[in-house]
RNA sequence: GCACCGUUCGUCUAGGGGUUAGGACACCGCUCUUUCACAGCGGUAACACGGGUUCAAUUCCCGUACGGUGUACCA
C-alpha cells in the first residue's frame, strides 16, 4: 500500500515554525517512500477563521519547499480538501456512530457544562462529562430526545467511550502507549451549529482520504486515543500514528513569540534562506544518525525517517539557525546571490549595483555576515560614495596627523591599475607609503581604512580598493586632504 | 488535581551493559592577519536522583524529582 500523509492545519493565522516543521515531517516521509503528501484545511472552527490565512500559509510552506501532491489549492482525486466544504459528511458519519450505539444526543447548555465542570473541580475529580448527570439522550430517555430533535432543539453529538476498557495503539515515535478508558471524556464530535470538531473531522477525512501514516505534533498523543476509539466505532483501521516533539521556548514551554519571531514569514523577511531554515528545522527533533548537518531537500528525503526521530522537545537555537544560514550565504553564487541583492541595492538607492560588481562585493564580504541583506549596510561605502560621518574618536586619530598625510600623499600619488590589481605591487605601494612618513604598516593601514570607508572594520583592504577602482578610491583620498 | 509524554555538555544531538561518553552551535585560548571575520588547532562543559537486576549500568526495570503537553460545542 502506497504511503499517504497529510498536513491539516487551521486557517486561523501565519504559519508557525512548529507547523512547518511537522508539514516537513511528512513531506520527507511521504517522498522518501515515493508516497503521497496532501494538504487538507480544517476550518471548522468558524470563529477563529482568518481571511487570507489559508494563502498564507500555503506561501510559507511552498517557499520553504513544501510542496503538496493534492490540496485545496491543487486539487486531486480525494477533494474537497476543505472540511467546510465537506459539511454534510460529517453529520451523516456522526448519525451512523449514534445508530450504532457508539455515540449519543446531549442537550446540555454551556452553562450546564460550566456547572458540571465547577462542581467536579469543587469536589476535586477531573472535569470530564458526566453521562449519567447531565441531559442527554440516556438521561431522559429515548422519546424526549426524539421529541426535542424534532422541534430542532440545540443538541450535539458525543462520543460514547466504553469507560471499562483501555485504549491503547502503537506510536511509530514514543512506541506502545495505553489510556484507560476512565480518563477518556466523551468527546463532543458534531457541534450544535452542525460542524464536526476536530477528532470526528479529522477520522473521518483521514479514513476517506486514505491516509496511512499520522504525523503531528505531540500535543495530540492525549486525544489519539478518542481517535482510535472513533476508528473502532467505525469499523476502520486506523493508521499509523507518529507523533513529533515540540518546538520549545528557552524555557522550554511551547514556541511561542515573546521570545522571537515563530512565523514562518517572519523568518523570511528577516532574509533567512529557505533552504537554511528547512535544513535546521528537519533537524529540530530528528536526525540522521550521522554527523552530517548540510542537508538539501532531496538528501533530507533520502535520510529521513520516523524511527530516528526524538522524543523528546527541542528549544529552538535561533543562533544555530543564525550560523547555518551563514553558512549557506557562503556556497551559494554571488552571481545568484546578486540578483537577489539587487531590489534592495536599487531601492536603497545606490550607484554602483552592476551585477557583476555586486557579486564581487558579496564574495569580497560575505564571510563576514549572516545574512544577504546584511551585505547591503556592511559594504554601503562600496556601492554609494556617500560615506557615514566618521566617528569624533576615529576622527581624532587621522586628523591634523602629519605623518598620515604624507603617507596617504605617497600612497595617493602610487595608485595607479598595476597597484590596484597586483597585490605585490599594493603591498610595495603601502609599505613606501608607510615608510614615506615613518610609519609601520600596520599603523598605516588602519587609518587608511578609515579614510576610504569611515569604518574601522570591514573586508579585506586590498579586495576592498580593488573594487572601489583608481578613480573612486582618489576622490575619497583627496577629499581627506581637503577636510 | 488527574492522564499521558519526556529527561546525555548552556543549546541541538550521537551512543548504548564494559567508551578517554563522540559531533555541532555558543563560549574561551592559540595560529593566521592591516581591522573584523573566515580557516586551522586546542580548551571548558553532560549521562536528573534513589533503589534494584548484573561480574559490570549512563545504557535494562521500578520509584522519586523536575519539565512539558493535554484536560473546550479550539485545532
Amino acid at each position: 500500500m502506497s504511503v499517504r500523509v497529510r498536513f491539516a492545519p487551521s486557517p486561523t493565522g501565519f504559519l508557525h515554525i512548529g507547523s512547518l516543521r511537522t508539514a516537513l515531517y511528512n513531506y520527507l516521509f511521504a517522498k522518501h517512500h515515493g508516497g503521497t503528501c496532501i494538504l487538507r484545511i480544517e476550518d471548522t472552527d468558524r470563529t477563529r477563521l482568518v481571511e487570507g490565512a489559508m494563502e498564507e500559509q500555503i506561501k510559507s510552506l511552498e517557499w520553504a519547499g513544501v510542496v503538496f501532491d493534492e490540496g485545496p489549492h491543487v486539487g486531486g482525486s480525494h477533494g474537497p480538501y476543505t472540511q467546510s466544504e465537506r459539511f454534510d459528511l460529517y453529520r451523516q458519519y456522526g448519525m451512523q456512530l449514534v445508530k450504532s450505539d457508539a455515540a449519543y444526543y446531549a442537550f446540555d447548555t454551556s452553562e450546564e457544562l460550566d456547572a458540571m465542570r465547577q462542581r467536579q473541580q469543587a469536589a476535586g475529580i477531573a472535569p470530564k462529562y458526566d453521562r449519567s448527570a447531565m441531559r442527554n439522550q440516556f438521561t431522559i430517555g429515548e422519546h424526549e430526545a426524539q421529541r426535542l430533535l424534532d422541534e430542532n432543539a440545540q443538541h450535539v453529538i458525543r462520543l460514547k467511550v466504553p469507560i471499562h476498557s483501555d485504549v491503547r495503539f502503537h506510536d511509530a515515535v514514543r512506541g506502545d502507549v495505553v489510556f484507560s478508558g476512565r480518563e477518556i471524556d466523551d468527546q463532543i464530535l458534531l457541534k450544535s451549529d452542525g460542524f464536526p470538531t476536530y477528532h470526528l473531522a479529522n477520522v473521518v477525512d483521514d479514513h476517506l482520504m486514505e491516509i496511512t501514516h499520522v504525523i503531528r505534533a505531540e500535543e495530540w498523543l492525549p486525544s489519539t486515543p478518542k481517535h482510535v476509539l472513533l476508528y473502532e466505532a467505525f469499523g476502520w483501521t486506523p493508521p499509523t500514528f507518529a507523533h513529533v516533539p515540540l518546538l520549545l521556548n528557552p524555557d522550554r514551554s511551547k514556541m511561542s513569540k515573546r521570545h522571537g519571531d515563530v512565523m514562518v514569514q517572519d523568518f523570511a523577511k528577516k532574509g533567512f534562506f529557505p533552504e537554511a531554515l528547512a535544513n535546521f528545522v528537519a533537524l529540530c527533533g530528528w536526525n540522521p544518525g550521522t554527523d552530517t548537518e548540510f542537508f538539501s531537500m532531496t538528501e533530507l528525503i533520502e535520510a529521513f525517517s520516523l524511527e530516528r526521530v526524538n522524543k523528546a522537545g527541542a528549544v529552538f537555537d535561533y543562533q544555530k539557525l543564525h550560523w547555518m544560514n551563514g553558512e549557506y550565504l557562503k556556497t551559494r553564487a554571488p552571481e545568484v546571490l546578486a540578483e537577489e541583492l539587487l531590489p534592495t541595492l536599487v531601492t536603497r538607492g545606490f550607484e554602483y549595483v552592476q551585477p557583476a560588481f555586486v557579486a564581487s562585493v558579496i564574495a569580497l564580504v560575505r564571510e563576514r555576515v549572516h545574512f544577504l541583506q546584511d551585505v547591503t549596510d556592511f559594504a554601503d561605502y562600496l556601492f554609494g560614495d556617500v560615506l557615514s560621518p566618521l566617528s569624533e574618536e576615529a576622527a581624532a586619530t587621522i586628523t591634523g596627523n602629519e605623518a598620515l598625510i604624507t603617507a596617504v600623499q605617497t600612497f595617493r600619488s602610487g595608485l595607479n591599475d598595476e597597484t590596484i590589481e597586483n597585490l605585490d605591487a599594493f603591498k610595495e605601494l603601502s609599505k613606501n607609503s608607510a615608510e614615506s612618513a615613518g610609519m609601520k604598516v600596520g599603523a598605516f593601514m588602519k587609518p587608511l581604512r578609515l579614510v576610504l570607508t569611515h569604518r574601522e572594520v570591514g573586508a579585506d583592504l586590498f579586495g576592498t580598493i580593488k573594487l572601489l577602482g583608481v578613480q573612486r578610491c582618489g576622490f575619497r583620498l583627496d577629499a581627506f586632504f581637503s577636510s
